[in-house]
DNA sequence: CTTTATTTAATACACTCGTATTATCAAATA
DNA sequence: TATTTGATAATACGAGTGTATTAAATAAAG
């Protein structure tokens, strides 16, 4: 009976708002005041559509975990060597410059974010780990990993490198360097795999 | 004439308090309220020893990355072997379990605050960063690093792992494992130094 | 056209924020 | 002791916060 607005896509329109805001303003910034006139709507229209700004924030952080995931299977599955795949997929996961709607950025944003709930950040939901996990898992697979290596601990190693690459993509504006970035994790994966089969990256 | 209290020692406890305060309720809670309370002063008393919330914050960041400098300056004087100094000194840049004042994780909320100077975060004035190079500088004298090393790049890499394990070390709240965070570090320096001279680390 | 459910808009409430103002208190000098 | 100056305390102001409430507008169904 009523207008025909699809609501499930609205409240991706508010989503992305709110993605926005984050990364130009910060978590500070994300009021839902702020969000709403980002969206071209009104507070009374984003309560509509959210009942309260944890649902909202709790929705657009999965959508970005969402992402996130997505990008990196596209990766997993394109027509290029093993190790050019994942070369292109850990790069996917830093913030790229000029990037309007960064995931990597907004992803960090909300890991950083303080929750009240007092329980430690959760490794496990955190699509960049899963990723990263995976990438070690393909290694392996691919008998690329250099004898007797921890992957455990290879793993945690490449994890701690990309969120500090991460947040250094994130802190720095304009004068980051995505090359710079990718030299360095070319030299880490030349590192942990094997030698014998030639330069790899 | 008037009351004997040190202003520089009283600057300090206040300092000290919104410190506390940062680490358990990080920069959003850092109200100059609530740092009042966690010094035992009122309001206007805060307002008398700084007379801006930016003033305060400054001087503690300031006192913040002092005494990481000063840590990683004593760690450098220490009577020991130079990849055991090494060691050392990373790891006293991560936070550590039961650290009521943990420098490692002031930094890191400092650094993470957006300053609203919308100018890039300067590396430069970042300790763990003057650290970090000169650590990597010290490997360098020492002749202990692998032929054809980027020093540059390698500097860049073991700063972004540092800041990762750092992140990791302020997320998780109790269930953090300082002897994972050591192992990894041991691990990337084993990498990047000669193999000749036997396993150092 | 009227009804009805959906969507929007506007305003208000209680709270916290940083800062400012003002008066009061304490102690060392004269 | 009186005075002066450092130090403290209490309160207020305007702005911003999340949420709640209520009235209005919209468009499909009867």
């Amino acid at each position: 009976m009523p207008k025909l607005i699809d609501h499930d896509v609205k409240r991706l329109d508010i989503a992305q708002a709110t993605w926005k805001i984050l990364i130009k303003e910060g978590a500070g910034g994300a009021s839902v005041r702020n969000i709403a006139k980002e969206a071209g709507i009104t507070l009374g229209a984003l309560r509509y559509y959210f009942t309260s700004q944890e649902e909202l924030m709790a929705f657009t952080e999965e959508l970005v975990h969402e992402k996130i995931t997505e990008k990196a299977a596209e990766h997993f599955m394109a027509d290029l060597a093993p190790h050019e795949k994942i070369l292109d997929l850990l790069l996917g996961l830093l913030p790229q410059p000029q990037e309007e709607l960064s995931a990597s950025k907004a992803r960090l944003i909300f890991k950083l974010q303080p929750k009240n709930t007092d329980k430690p950040y959760d490794t496990g939901r955190d699509s960049v780990y899963q990723a990263v996990k995976s990438v070690m898992s393909n290694l392996v697979m691919l008998n690329l990993l250099k004898k007797d290596t921890d992957l455990s601990l290879e793993t945690d190693r490449l994890y701690a490198l990309m969120d500090g690459l991460a947040m250094e993509g994130m802190l720095r504006g304009t004068g980051y360097n995505p090359y710079k970035a990718k030299n360095i994790i070319k030299t880490h994966l030349t590192s942990i795999c094997k030698t014998e089969s030639g330069d790899l990256y």
